[in-house]
DNA sequence: ATCCTCTTGAAATGATCTTGCTTAAATGAG
DNA sequence: CTCATTTAAGCAAGATCATTTCAAGAGGAT
């Protein structure tokens, strides 16, 4: 159920629930410019249709004592499509990765990893990343600070070109 | 107002509203095992000292026509602290920069990037980020596929540690 | 022009949110 | 150990919100 044309009230509906998850669907209407039930049946369409792949709170994972989060940029020996999914595979049941992205270019994977301490991500490091077969090399960045952490797309961006291209 | 002591059930509340962020208050209540009004009000709680910092939709970029998502890495000439904050600042301003971390190691910062195609992309990274003053070098590493994304914490981790702690 | 389809908005109903109050349990001082 | 204090729970009520139903209007195709 992918394709179904989005019109500006759609978007507009994407982009206030990505600012603001919990809205209520009144308080969507009202800003959106139509009433409350068209504007939950668009919402359930979205959801449906996929555009909304969930709804999540962000939780401040250093008041919860995760002082430590890093990025590993992992190769692997071979890249055949089986060993791929098998590294993969792993990163999913590991905790404390909480992203893995394959890349093109020299390094196969970067992963971003939170932990309660360095010695809890040491540990991980040296007992299950680097002790994981076909994990060829394995160069880890501690974050220092974050300066912006807002996933999700820029509709901005979006809007722009849409009004270009009209 | 940062301290306030978290029990079982504010981790509870926490770990579910990360999962389902619109999860009702009733459903939430009924999960944790109390009532709702008391739910609504750690809930709350949890809101105001900063243990919940917000809460979003995930919207499927694709969907949306941003099709190409890239990760950087940008090393500078001079890393004075206010240089350091310049550069930041800079990235709070380009929509095309999701996520802006500070790292220790060869690389000063990450940034992870979304664009609609890869000559957006790279018009962002000639006429913008390579011509802006103090950035030496720039490593990009275009995302073949996503493996894992799930932003947040562990709490299956934070639970067996205090267990353990128990 | 007429029918068909799709979407909207108003109204109604049921569920949820939210507040104030009461009560019970936990904590500490004497 | 007892009592005062504090903290949080549950109950009940009104307000708000979610969701369904349905009639009406816009747009397209015949």
């Amino acid at each position: 159920m992918p394709p179904h044309k989005l019109d500006d009230i759609d978007r507009k509906i994407l982009a206030e629930l990505q600012a603001d998850g919990r809205m209520t669907n009144v308080e969507l209407a009202k800003r959106v410019g139509i009433s409350a039930p068209p504007c939950l049946r668009r919402v359930r369409t979205l959801e449906e249709s996929g555009y909304i792949k969930g709804y999540h709170a962000v939780v401040d994972a250093r008041a919860l004592n995760f002082e430590v989060q890093v990025f590993a940029m992992v190769g692997l020996q071979s890249q055949a499509e089986v060993d791929l999914s098998k590294f993969e595979a792993k990163c999913r049941e590991w905790p404390l990765v909480r992203e893995c992205h394959m890349l093109n270019g020299e390094v196969d994977f970067i992963l971003k990893c939170v932990a309660p301490d360095l010695s809890t991500f040491q540990s991980f490091l040296t007992g299950e990343l680097l002790s994981t077969e076909n994990v060829a090399s394995v160069k880890t960045s501690l974050v220092i600070r974050c300066a912006k952490d807002e996933p999700g797309v820029p509709f901005e961006v979006l809007e722009a070109r849409l009004a270009q291209n009209a």
